[in-house]
DNA sequence: TCTCTATATCTAAAAATATCAATATGAATT
DNA sequence: AATTCATATTGATATTTTTAGATATAGAGA
């Protein structure tokens, strides 16, 4: 399991787009369409849904959803041509804890 | 009491320095000599401290104070000639749970 | 008032980040 | 194998951040 490290979970989230990214996942049905394959509360959301959420480029979307997951906020998973992308909620709850001890 | 803005307070916090102030300021009596005015753990650390700890100039060192003032997270202080910054406990209790919920 | 001393602000340069278009990769299908 | 679709990576430019030096300001004391 990964451990978190404060200043780089603060460097990916200081981001208006990143932070509205894992935001918007927490609830995945009501921010993102249903997908033919991978239900996006189990599986997560494919990039492309994502993308269409922030507006950007599929280029930068798919950059920051990188980013994201280096700082251990997201976890991906390859399904056929598709990526998924959902919340790491563990590593989310522990950034948390860290962040009440250490902040 | 001002409101706390995830993103604002992410931003100020996504550099190791900023950081490391914050935190350093958590025991100030552990990080930042005494002061002939003004006690560290009351009255807070004087720009000259904090900028000796960090190793900047002492102008990127009053940016980024006044940097994590604007986000809420400290407090400062004028006394003669000096101005002194400690935490604002309350402003960073209130993020941390609004992180709980929201992040 | 003149001069220190501490801090803030302004200006400018260098470094990092944001962002997109183009291209590459990889899986599925014809 | 050629095509298509989704995503990742690369290359390039625009914007933001970092950072220091110079200057401004404000209080304390001679």
């Amino acid at each position: 399991m990964m451990s978190m490290n404060i200043l780089e979970a603060f460097k990916a989230l200081g981001n208006p787009t990143r932070l509205a990214i894992l935001q918007n996942l927490r609830e995945p049905e009501k921010h993102f369409p249903p997908q033919d394959e991978g239900d996006v509360n189990v599986d997560g959301v494919c990039v492309g849904s994502i993308q269409e959420g922030v507006g950007l480029s599929q280029s930068t979307t798919s950059t920051y959803l990188a980013s994201l997951q280096r700082a251990g906020l997201v976890t991906s998973k390859r399904m056929g041509g598709w990526t998924y992308y959902k919340r790491n909620e563990a590593n989310i709850k522990k950034l948390i804890e860290l962040l009440g001890k250490e902040l």
